[in-house]
DNA sequence: ACCTGAACACCGTTCAAGT
DNA sequence: ACCTGAACACCGTTCAAGT
């Protein structure tokens, strides 16, 4: 699943070319750095993701990865688009169309669950720069197409399904007590809500609301394919 | 709509109460920083909120500041709350549910729309702590439950649409040319539909995916309301 | 109780100097 | 072309000292 060797470099970072009969002298180069950054992110956080401790990972001086990116939202958007990689798009080959975008927005939000900081920047990064995301969006997009759906509409209902996936992703780092009122008196409505939720169906987890309103935004997009 | 003076101190900042006949030395409070912070964010924007640029505005030493926050992030967590007293929830007690949904999850994300740094902050903050938001919440579910919702599903419902709407708020940020493949040939499917969308509905906007995506999961949960 | 001023331990980024 | 080392302009936060 992992995209292990080719991870093109974006067109806007300049590329590490060699001349022939050259001694290679680049030590570094835009791949390592996703990798090194990815391994440093599991291990510590985004908060253990600095520039220093980057290069320290690397071998480096701090300096020098400066020849390969532009800024540290760089190495951000080349974790971003490798992780991509890891979202599973086989579905749209193999089920019906609910099932597989179910499927789909499944594992994206298992992706990003881990990964929030990385949404801020997803949301807004032009897909031309991101191969991985180009890749998985072609899947995606030929998905709807066979299924039927307008050629007009599929972009807009992909990016709504997105927004669901993103926000979703937030609510699975949500602590168990999000919904503890702390026996507020200021509301009891709500207060009876959260505690009916909990007899009926335990205690607060993010997978339950991810399931209701991905079923429920799945069947209303079904129900609305074309009548636009 | 806003809630100008009250800005009741979250229960975990010691309260800057002031004995009678003891002349009142305190220069600061949770109100006036709160204020202070959202002015500093609509002038110059979040990276322009620093505890230096806040203790400035306030005429205050930047460590004045930690007498009343104990860190930038109980900042962010006051501001956040505050700004849940612009989301509109009167339409739940003027409309029916689905129109009264709509209107409420618009106003939402508009507000939001302009704060996406608070996000990750809401998403994963205690409710207990922000009685704004304890407020919002109280008269949301309130109207869910006037509408004939099971109480047991009315948290996953609003959990569920939230997360629409947080996901949708960042996509309002998002570059008009975020689909521009730069006529990538690996992705000739996603081109076909970024340009069929085009044609039919002229550039990208997030309005579109936003109201789709709104419209479909309104209708999908109603459509699904108590079978579980 | 609440403020100031100095200090600390970091950040990301730049740039002259080397090879 | 690509690296090092030093430096810059910030950050958020702490803490002794004042009132």
């Amino acid at each position: 699943m992992p995209d292990q060797e080719a991870m093109p470099d974006p067109a806007h970072q300049q590329p590490a070319k060699r001349r022939a009969g050259r001694p290679a002298k680049a030590i570094l180069a835009v791949a390592p750095i996703t990798q090194a950054a990815l391994e440093l992110i599991r291990r510590d956080g985004y908060k253990g993701l600095t520039m220093a401790a980057l290069a320290k990972r690397l071998n480096v001086a701090p300096s020098a990865l400066y020849n390969h990116v532009r800024s540290k939202q760089d190495v951000l958007a080349l974790v971003q688009d490798h992780l991509m990689s890891f979202v599973d798009v086989s579905a749209f080959a193999e089920a019906a169309w609910p099932e597989a975008v179910r499927a789909w927005a499944r594992s994206y939000r298992d992706v990003f669950a881990q990964h929030t900081p990385l949404i801020p920047i997803i949301a807004v990064q032009p897909i031309a720069d991101s191969p991985q995301t180009l890749r998985s969006y072609e899947a995606v997009a030929d998905g709807f197409r066979r299924a039927g759906w307008p050629e007009s509409e599929i972009v807009d209902a992909i990016v709504a399904l997105e927004s669901f996936i993103y926000g979703s992703a937030f609510d699975v780092n949500a602590p168990e007590d999000i919904f503890d009122g702390g026996g507020q008196p200021a509301a009891p409505g709500l207060t009876g809500a959260v505690q009916a939720r909990e007899a009926r169906h335990g205690r607060y987890t993010a997978d339950r609301a991810f399931a209701l309103g991905l079923d429920a935004i799945v069947d209303g997009l079904l129900a609305r394919r074309g009548d636009t």
